[in-house]
RNA sequence: GCGAUCAUAGUUCAGUGGUAGAACAUCGGUUUGUGGUACCGAGUAUCUGGGUCCGAUUCCCAGUGAUCGCCCCA
């Protein structure tokens, strides 16, 4: 829903004054633009759960974290995507800035990433060098649930190895990430697409079996035909899918270098225990690859699946754009898409560790007295809840309450004078008066002899 | 880019051609410095712009946005 935010009330003289010297300012729009949201704090423990395992995962897999700008130039983009994908054609934000550059925000991030490793001279390092990537990408497209306009990607890339067994390491991690977040039913989906010289082969059989066939495709296929003729494969078109389903598939005629790739791929992902499926439809919207491609979808065979990422070796965009010929590979996950899918198998989200102190204050000099407290206890280590604004100790306990805390303690104005702090257990109700001076300690220890208390009951 | 449905407090929902109500949430209070339950009270909303009408939040049109399907993918 559109909200406006209602404009302060400006009393009439002064409104005058700046109605002669500017128009009237638009009034603000309380929304982002379309297909982009908040990432509210309620969510934010999914997206903690989500930060922790791809980060985890990363580093175990011997990833290091590069992070890229969010705009490139445009010709990056149109170079390793393809001219002709969708992506490009009509998803790109695209712009020029004011110095005449065109600027595109990243609809992904291999690109990108691509380029920083030609540009920083990565080739040099110790192959195969492994890149993780995290952050907003954006495509002009129509919203919907997971699929946003700005959402969220985390990135695996590998330069520099062309062993098959790295294709299968990588699949490895993708459906790794995927379930260590919770989500356990998911399929891997395979496939070789071949390199420049089997796919034009291919290819070009494509084109003449589906052109004997026009006549039986949907309006848009028979345009892909000259732009894209592999994404007919993947038209969902019931009449073009029959088409599809009999058309000659790409593992079929691969040459032989890329035909061993795909076979040793398969074994290698045997020996893993990672069920997959050969998908021959599986031709992904972006240019680049070469090779292996895989997608990971939720779901089991039957019922709803929806593609929680996908990626696949790009062989070959190293040296398109300008550097040495590199072979690569990598995935992305959508961010958004996965906890969609979490929730939806009701997957434990992170618990950041909350507060089991509450620190009451009353009166004026104990106000003041708290706040040092408060930072006392908090560089011992000690998580403490507050809430300074409020006068009332009622309404402070309700606070404590609310939040959950085991012990509050309490400052008021006799306190203060005596230097002496009350100690309350919330459970028990039970109180005592403690020296200030004693009491960082007696509070570190109370919460390690609770701690002992609560192991002992989660154990019985 | 195409099609469908929808749009009322922070949230989930009522309701009406005469400018709106609940629940939950929030905040305050139920005697001065003690929480959970209970009770009392408060604030906050008809997405935007036009049209019909004496009068629209309600009917009509457009816009915007959300959801769903297609397309595509993350």
């Amino acid at each position: 829903m559109a909200k406006t935010i209602k404009k302060p009330a400006v009393k009439k003289e002064a409104a005058k004054k700046t109605a002669v010297v500017k128009k009237e300012a638009e009034p603000i729009v309380a929304q982002p633009p379309r297909g982009m949201k908040d990432i509210l704090p309620t969510d934010q423990p999914y997206w903690d759960q989500v930060r922790r395992v791809t980060e985890k995962l990363s580093r175990e897999y011997g990833f290091s974290r590069i992070d890229t700008p969010l705009a490139e130039f445009s010709n990056l983009f149109n170079r390793s995507i393809g001219e002709g994908t969708d992506i490009i054609e009509k998803e790109l934000y695209s712009f020029v800035t004011k110095g005449g550059d065109k600027i595109a925000l990243r609809p992904e991030m291999t690109a990108g990433i691509a380029r920083a490793f030609i540009q920083h001279g990565m080739s040099v390092l110790s192959k195969p060098v492994k890149l993780f990537s995290t952050g907003p990408v954006y495509r002009y497209d129509r919203p919907q649930e997971g699929r946003y306009r700005e959402f969220y990607q985390v990135n695996y890339d590998a330069f520099g190895e062309q062993d098959p067994i790295l294709d299968a390491q990588m699949i490895q991690v993708a459906a790794r990430v995927v379930q260590n977040l919770g989500i356990k039913a998911i399929q891997i989906q395979v496939n070789s697409i071949g390199c420049p010289v089997c796919r034009k082969e291919y290819k070009d059989l494509l084109v003449s079996y589906l052109e004997s066939k026009a006549n039986k495709l949907c309006i848009d296929c028979k345009r892909r035909l000259d732009a894209n003729p592999l994404r007919v494969l993947d038209c969902k078109e019931d009449k073009c899918s029959q088409v599809a389903a009999s058309a000659p598939q790409s593992v079929d005629h691969l040459c032989e270098e890329c035909r061993v790739h795909f076979k040793s791929l398969l074994e290698y992902l045997d020996e893993l225990d990672l069920p997959y499926t050969i998908n021959p439809r599986l031709v992904r919207g972006l240019d680049y690859y070469t090779k292996t491609v895989f997608e990971i979808w939720s779901g089991s065979e039957e019922g709803r699946k929806s593609a929680l990422g996908g990626g696949g070796r790009y062989d070959n965009l190293v040296k398109l754009l300008g550097g040495e010929a590199t072979p690569a590979i990598g995935f992305g996950l959508g961010v958004e898409r996965l906890i969609i899918e979490m929730k939806r198998v009701q997957a434990k989200p992170y618990k950041a560790p909350k507060p089991k102190v509450f620190l009451a204050q009353l009166g004026e000099l104990a106000k003041k007295k708290s706040l040092r407290l408060f930072s006392e206890l908090e560089k011992n280590g000690i998580l403490v809840a507050e809430s300074f604004g409020r006068g009332s100790l009622n309404s402070q306990l309700r606070v404590a309450n609310r939040l959950g805390v085991e012990m509050t303690l309490i400052l008021g104005q006799k306190e203060a004078l005596d230097k002496t702090v009350i100690i309350k257990n919330m459970t028990t109700g039970e109180q005592e008066t403690v020296s200030m001076d004693k009491l960082v300690d007696l509070v570190k220890k109370k919460l390690k002899t609770d701690n002992v208390v609560t192991y002992h009951e989660n154990h019985n």
